[in-house]
DNA sequence: ACATTGTTGCAACCAAGTCGCATTAATTTT
DNA sequence: AAAATTAATGCGACTTGGTTGCAACAATGT
């Protein structure tokens, strides 16, 4: 814990998530970079990078997690205000960014939200 | 495929269903059933209740799916509008009655939705 | 240059979930 | 009621997304 370098495989890192329109799982991240990062190493940045408010991550329904650029969130606060939707043709994933208003049950302390759509995308329907 | 038959398992699985308030995963089905069921036949089982349409399932935080009783679903269209809460502390997972209204993403066909809220319960909170 | 401390790669590991196949148990047919 | 049919079960091996311990390495401070 500490100061946080700047290493070359985080600017990679970075670099990728702003390439693609999309959010990234582990797997996609670790193809798009052709292996040249370690499988441990990916995945601590990513937990690193989501402790730090920098992407956070959701599930899909086949149970992988995916990683998108935060746009409001900090560090240990992770509530994004928007759904999530995967193609179940294509299988890419997407924020939506509409806004979305969900309920707080009873008096319970929420510290993390997510909405996940599926289904099938403009293009795989056509 | 094809007739399902009454099995005495199968009774054992819906009568866990129904005595538990919360969603189950299915570890901790094997756990109620003291391993009484072979692991394998339980994630049959729910995958069949699943495509019936009596149980629906969606993933936690911790990428676990968890299992409850459908109010409005039917075989094929697991379309449940109400979000789950799962207790960071307790791991407990329950439904939200509270409706909850869902964006449509451009022009994409949806089939599913879920949401889930993580944080702690009441009762772990005092 | 040297010490310090964060980062990486590797390989072994873990756990949820799946699969093929032989066996067993419901249901149907005779 | 016994035989035939077919669904359900158990078992073990396997897959896979993700984790961990540890030694080696690289970035930063003095």
């Amino acid at each position: 814990m500490g100061v946080v370098r700047k290493t070359k495989h985080l600017q990679q890192v970075l670099h990728a998530f702003r390439q693609s329109s999309d959010a990234l799982s582990a797997g996609m991240l670790l193809d798009v970079l052709d292996n040249e990062i370690n499988k441990s190493t990916v995945y601590r940045m990513l937990d690193k990078l989501e402790d730090d408010g920098v992407i956070h991550s959701f599930l899909t329904m086949d149970q992988i997690r995916f990683y998108a650029l935060c746009k409001g969130c900090s560090s240990g606060r992770h509530i994004d205000s928007h759904a999530h939707f995967q193609c179940t043709s294509c299988k890419r994933v997407s924020c939506v960014s509409e806004e979305i208003v969900w309920p707080t049950p009873g008096s319970a302390r929420i510290t993390s939200a997510q909405v996940l759509l599926t289904g099938q995308c403009e293009s795989c329907l056509s």
